[in-house]
DNA sequence: ATGGACGTTGCAGAGAGCGCAACGACCGAA
DNA sequence: TTCGGTCGTTGCGCTCTCTGCAACGTCCAT
């Protein structure tokens, strides 16, 4: 809608593949290199942007912060997160937080116990939405034209031969889901690893997240993960509980910076 | 500089304190709605806000996509990864790695054995400049004129009674750090949390980054924890080491997405 | 020395964003 | 039900701001 913005937006996303200097933002923008630059430079006095030494331009620091405090805000992630942390250590398994926003599902909490290593880094990242036992039950609390049409729009990646192969078998899974009220990912996106996932509802009955546990099939089998669906249904149960039961009537303070 | 972009990216930190509506949204950016209106479009486009039901605004998913990407181009981070792992596998205490960007600094990364729980919560999370040892060691390296021009635009508060008082002890403090090659922090920013930082240096002897070992003196005193800084030291001097040798050619793959 | 690549600046033209005013939807009070 | 208020949305004309150009300075390699 507004040119100038959207140039300036569609600059983020060509940094985040790696640092680019002046001619090629500009080039890859189709603009000229002034205006490029002044593009620039308005983002990086925001600090999403940031000049390295060598004078290519690089995403800031501005931005963590901005994630970092835009998944402090999200409420489900406050309410729920002491339940994960306690069906984490009741289980042993990691289990993941996530929610759907436009056409996306992405985790926005987990709990790790066994690898602490890297364990923020898939945090934020959008979800295999074909396979992902939370994004099936994400996507199938959707309205039923919607949820058609995202399905035709969808490629459907074969990470492993248990891949949800096409829209049709995906709209069927999707049926199944929403009405067994649970959803699995077995081997579906990397072959040793499965997943059971349940549904967290506000007030009104819709679907407002999901949560999983994971396991590498080496530890435990599929059977066994299975086995510990009642105790995530009961977990997702107790969030939704929390989570649509009134809301603490939480005071948004203003903090003073700069 | 870009005054349409200006005020698009000023919305993001407005949106950060938590969600707004329109007409807040156009009355602190001091616009007319309709401006408001366009600007939050374009910013929706982009995924950077989100509508919630209520039709009020929040950060959006791409944003956390985008630090996501951005944290993991980060190179030094890459290469000390292990290096940190191994220090936190041998002391069993929280390891961090910051770097300093614009008069910032920032956790990059983070391993901590005792707490998984929230450990996400603090990377990309700007550090308290004044007093944590990082960003002792990330300062001191600054040139000297710098250096003192953002010691006297620094705020000094007092979160413990040792924390630095002023920007002469803050000065002095540099000096000191600048000249030992290690730095500390006891007690300065949260009483019983002690740390112990070292410097990560590329090949041309500058400073690129920092790490530190902290622990809560619950656990181990200040000088059990003093005695840690050989190992600190030499974990830090392994990471410039392979930093500042022949970046290996990092092939960057450009990923098909939508 | 000389050519090229790159970032930067000032300028004038025009295109794009701005605020205005009016509309429709929604909600609660009378 | 009716009315007044609030909120998001739209179309439009004016003007301000962004754009691309061309020229300059610098750095580096030839």
């Amino acid at each position: 809608m507004s040119q100038t913005v959207d140039r300036a937006l569609s600059i983020l996303p060509l940094l985040a593949q790696g640092p680019a200097d002046l001619g090629q933002v500009a080039d890859r923008l189709g603009v000229h290199k002034s205006t490029a630059l002044r593009l620039l430079r308005t983002l990086h006095e925001h600090g999403l942007v940031y000049r390295q030494q060598d004078q290519r331009y690089r995403l800031g620091a501005r931005l963590f912060a901005l994630a970092q405090e835009a998944v402090e805000n999200l409420d489900v992630r406050e309410i729920a997160h002491p339940h994960l942390a306690a069906l984490n250590d009741r289980t042993g398994h990691t289990v993941h937080l996530a929610v759907h926003e436009d056409g996306e599902v992405l985790y926005i909490d987990k709990v790790e116990s066994r690898y602490p290593v890297r364990m923020y880094s898939r945090i934020g990242k959008p979800v295999a939405l074909t396979v992902a036992a939370v994004a099936k039950l994400l996507l199938a609390d959707l309205p039923e034209p919607e949820r058609r049409a995202l399905a035709v729009k969808l490629d459907y990646p074969r990470y492993t031969p248990r891949s949800t192969p096409d829209a049709a078998a995906f709209l069927q899974e999707l049926a199944t889901v929403r009405e067994q009220g649970w959803a699995t990912d077995l081997g579906g996106h990397e072959e040793s690893i499965n997943c059971v996932a349940a549904p967290i509802r506000g007030a009104d009955g819709r679907v407002v997240a999901a949560m999983s546990v994971s396991a590498p099939n080496v530890v435990v089998t599929a059977e066994e993960l299975l086995a510990l669906l009642p105790q995530v249904r009961r977990t997702a149960e107790a969030i939704s509980h929390d989570y649509s039961g009134t809301t603490p009537p939480k005071e948004t303070e203003v903090s003073v910076d700069e």
